[in-house]
DNA sequence: AAAAAGTACTTTGTATTACAAAGTATGTGA
DNA sequence: TCACATACTTTGTAATACAAAGTACTTTTT
């Protein structure tokens, strides 16, 4: 037997972090407000796991506007990609360990 | 689209206890000290991570003995197995959406 | 023109958590 | 008797999560 959670990252421990990855993994992008809304959080809570995100390398940002209103959107990089993809993976070997 | 991380369960948000429920769900039983090499953690902290589990009935502790050394195993709950599979098919949705 | 509201934060404060390291009780082997 | 093993508990620190309030800027409403 071996351990069964090595190439999990630790990053990705964080049910919110896990729900902005997966959301971009299968989105071009999405807003702020949107996000907020998809995953139910306090927008500051949000905020600071989107720089967790952002600061690892794992997504960037676009400050736009939608007609004149501010509308930042956040899409994965392809670190992000490649980073949560591995995590993905262990999950789903740990998981076929169980099954 | 809907909420990606509604039914992952916090308790299982940690590695550790991640780890533990995974293993005991296709072992029977394991003994705290191949628990400790398996995830590779310090006894003291896989200790309070076992008590978190047991606290929330998710395992339950035997307390025997190899020949005359001290021995204690741990076994998941009908509870533990329950709630764990919910994770794990929370797991498997958002992950499914991912690919 | 003034007031209210929206966006996307930042700051502040609190409570919870993770973890290592050291300490402990009990027993065993040399 | 002394060192070692097991399975913790205690202690202390650092990191984290989160809500709530504050902020800067703009837009919409009255």
């Amino acid at each position: 037997m071996k351990n069964p959670i090595t190439g999990l990252n630790k990053i990705f421990d964080n049910r919110i972090r896990l729900g902005v990855m997966s959301v971009l993994m299968v989105n071009e992008e999405i807003s702020f407000n949107d996000l907020k809304a998809l995953l139910e959080v306090t927008d500051g809570n949000l905020a600071t796991h989107l720089v967790t995100l952002e600061e690892n390398g794992f997504l960037k940002v676009h400050k736009g506007f939608i007609g004149r209103k501010t509308n930042t959107t956040y899409a994965i990089t392809r670190l992000g990609e490649k980073t949560f993809s591995e995590h993905i993976n262990a999950l789903e070997n740990m998981i076929k360990g169980v099954k």
